[in-house]
DNA sequence: CGATATCTTCGACATTGTCGACTATTTGGG
DNA sequence: CCCAAATAGTCGACAATGTCGAAGATATCG
């Protein structure tokens, strides 16, 4: 079974557990632009959150409309245990492979 | 300036860091395997190394015949300070992403 | 030389990464 | 009511990466 995260996939997820319950497209783009200081146009993220949901890696919901001016309703993303395995995974392979590299990310 | 550096990249770029000197095909993906418990076929750890020379994140040498038995030079590779330097800033965004979140690699 | 052991390169195809343009919903005003 | 404005998502495409199996290059030893 192919289970490994592509690069954007892997902090998708990640963002997605930083934000817990108020993940969905535009919540997901901002914690990318901010904390990983990379920037994607929105489409790209629902691409990536779709292909995680076809991989069955997230779960999603469509929220009720929000008493803000207007606007279609927002499809709330939430990872599930087979992401979180698979992302745990990944990370754990890079650990390894950094562990003792001290001199990498020095400077 | 694309310098995101794709998940099987990132491995491969540590390998190298790791074998130092003796990092070639063979060796890069005896590493592989054996630190980060994934298998892959030699021609794809070649692939990978060649389009890394390509986008000049590292430098080869082609070597001298061993004394061994038989068979063709070996290519050494070693990244170079670009190399270095993506790669720094690939980790840099992920330990970003992961600070905080120690729920996701515990069990 | 020729068989055999080592390595690397080719040609292809599947997955991911990335968008721009377009569609669907909602709600406040006129 | 109906529509403009505000939000959020979906499509269709194409470039970059991930992955091989098969084929091509060199060395060394009898």
């Amino acid at each position: 079974m192919g289970s490994t995260l592509g690069e954007f996939e892997q902090l998708v997820l990640l963002a997605l557990v930083r934000l817990g319950d108020d993940a969905y497209g535009v919540t997901v783009r901002r914690e990318l632009e901010k904390r990983a200081a990379r920037s994607v146009s929105l489409a790209t993220v629902y691409t990536t959150l779709a292909r995680l949901e076809a991989k069955g890696l997230v779960d999603t919901r469509v929220g009720e409309p929000t008493p803000q001016r207007g606007g279609r309703r927002k499809k709330h993303y939430v990872i599930v245990p087979a992401g979180r395995r698979a992302l745990r995974d990944t990370l754990r392979t890079l650990r390894r492979m950094t562990s003792g590299l001290d001199a990498v990310w020095d400077a």
